[in-house]
RNA sequence: GUGGUUGUAGUUCAAAAGUAGAACGCCUGCCUGUGGAGCAGGAGGUAGCGGGAGCGUUACCCGUCAGCCACCCCA
């Protein structure tokens, strides 16, 4: 194996990374569960049949499928929304239920800035309810995590499918691009796919869309959202929104933020006919689904991620000589038994310039040395590595000193 | 799926059709018990991989893999 490499479109996320992503989980899911969204998780594999035909004809070029060894066809995990489907007809959950779910997903798409073949979706949905108090939720919730990630200028574009009546899909899709693209293009646009017979024809379909006055679903979520306290402004009824999907029946929302323009945070909205595709029943349901990788980028850029985040051990217990190892050996024991995250040098003959400089390269702020003068007084050297101050201390005023910071 | 672009030391990048350089990082020493600065040294590349044209190439052409960007679509 010539070629050290990961897969088109696969990551492998080094500590620092894996550091972040698991801080923005964290918070999300604190996020979820005050607003009583409980966790659920499905398999990677599900048969193939059952995710077959679900996405489109699109779906199913993109989704990785294979045999098992029991000749079994299987494909892997597309989203979260087929398999949530799967399991609210194969339980008999109470409903309304509320999960959220936060699990890789597989789709053999071309890579681009942002999109990846392997990669999280962390889902919110309300399944069961057809009061817009479920829409209104998975927006405050939404709005909420933003929040609790440091963003301060979130912004929630909603509109309701209602808006765009008998229009094609097609031109429904072209109309979502009026922000990245601009009217002219729209436009132009509109007229090549046929779905005007000329520029004016065009201005007429668009204009009709831009001057809709928020329909009542949008009214109704707003008026649920303002007695809820949330501030009217943060959520702005955008009559071109549409997300480019067709499954959607009410509500659509679109996250976006000013500080970070290069397209949406994440989305959702309203689509009853999905769920129940496999009881045949019509099962009511509304959601969102963050943009895990975009977020994080963004956080990145606005710098939101905390400093404490770089490393978790506190101290660096270093070996002085292998006649001392034994009493640094004792100590990191004593260290971690206290709860204090701490690390010993691996090398043993490794002068203490090199085990320091370690302690530097790797953000740990403490380090310990017990040397032969140390050793003959009972106690330790603590060294603070920010400010380089070291003070003697017997380990039980370390362990107390370093619990405390 | 389509189109563009890139692929040279750990990293970021140069040069030049005739077998490669810098910066940063790394290692060693100045500093025989201590990091982040400085100084002096040092290690490290058969140029993503495969094929072709050519006296000869990392440099040209083709393929492939991968990165980046965009379209389609979407998270």
């Amino acid at each position: 194996m010539k070629n050290i490499q990961t897969l088109k479109g696969f990551r492998d996320f080094l500590p620092q990374e894996v550091r972040k992503r698991n801080y923005v989980l964290s918070k999300l899911k604190n996020v979820f569960e005050m607003y009583g969204f409980e966790p659920l998780e499905t398999p990677v594999l599900e048969y193939e049949e059952l995710l077959n035909g679900k996405y489109g004809d699109e779906g199913d070029k993109l989704m990785y499928k294979f045999e098992d060894l029991g000749k079994r066809k299987v494909a892997m995990r597309y989203d979260q929304t087929v398999p949530l489907a799967r399991v609210m007809s194969q339980y008999q959950l109470p409903l309304p239920f509320k999960r959220y779910q936060m699990q890789n997903v597989w789709r053999a798409d071309n890579t681009q800035k942002g999109r990846y073949r392997e990669f999280l979706q962390c889902d919110i949905d309300t399944i069961g309810s057809n009061s817009l108090i479920s829409d209104a939720e998975i927006i405050a919730c939404t709005l909420k995590a933003y929040e609790s990630l440091g963003f301060t200028s979130i912004k929630i574009l909603i509109n309701d499918k209602a808006v765009f009546g008998e229009l094609s899909i097609r031109a429904i899709a072209i109309i979502d691009k009026l922000k990245k693209i601009g009217q002219e293009a729209v436009l132009q646009e509109l007229v090549k796919t046929n779905n005007a017979k000329d520029l004016a024809d065009a201005k007429n379909i668009l204009d009709k869309i831009t001057r809709t006055e928020p329909t009542k679903i949008i009214s109704e979520i707003q008026n649920v959202l303002q007695t809820m306290g949330i501030d009217e402004k943060k959520v702005i009824f955008t009559p071109s929104l549409a997300r480019g999907l067709d499954y959607y029946t009410g509500s659509i929302i679109e996250v976006e933020c000013d500080e970070y323009p290069y397209g949406s945070l994440g989305g959702g909205g309203r689509y009853d006919n999905l769920i129940g595709m496999f009881s045949g029943k019509k099962i009511p349901a509304v959601g969102f689904a963050f943009g895990f990788d975009r977020t994080i980028e963004a956080m990145d850029s606005l710098h939101l991620f905390p400093l404490d985040l770089e490393q978790t051990t506190k101290v660096l217990v270093t070996i002085f000589s292998s006649e001392l190892t034994s009493e640094s050996l004792k100590l990191v024991t004593m260290l971690r038994d206290s709860g204090i995250s701490s690390e010993i040098y691996q090398e043993e003959a490794s002068k203490i310039e090199k085990q320091v400089k370690y302690a530097n390269q790797k953000s740990i702020p403490y380090v310990v040395i017990i040397g032969p003068e140390e050793n003959d007084k009972n106690v330790v050297t603590l060294r603070d590595m920010s400010t380089g101050k070291q003070e003697s201390l017997s380990v039980q005023k370390l362990i107390h000193a370093l619990a405390s910071k």
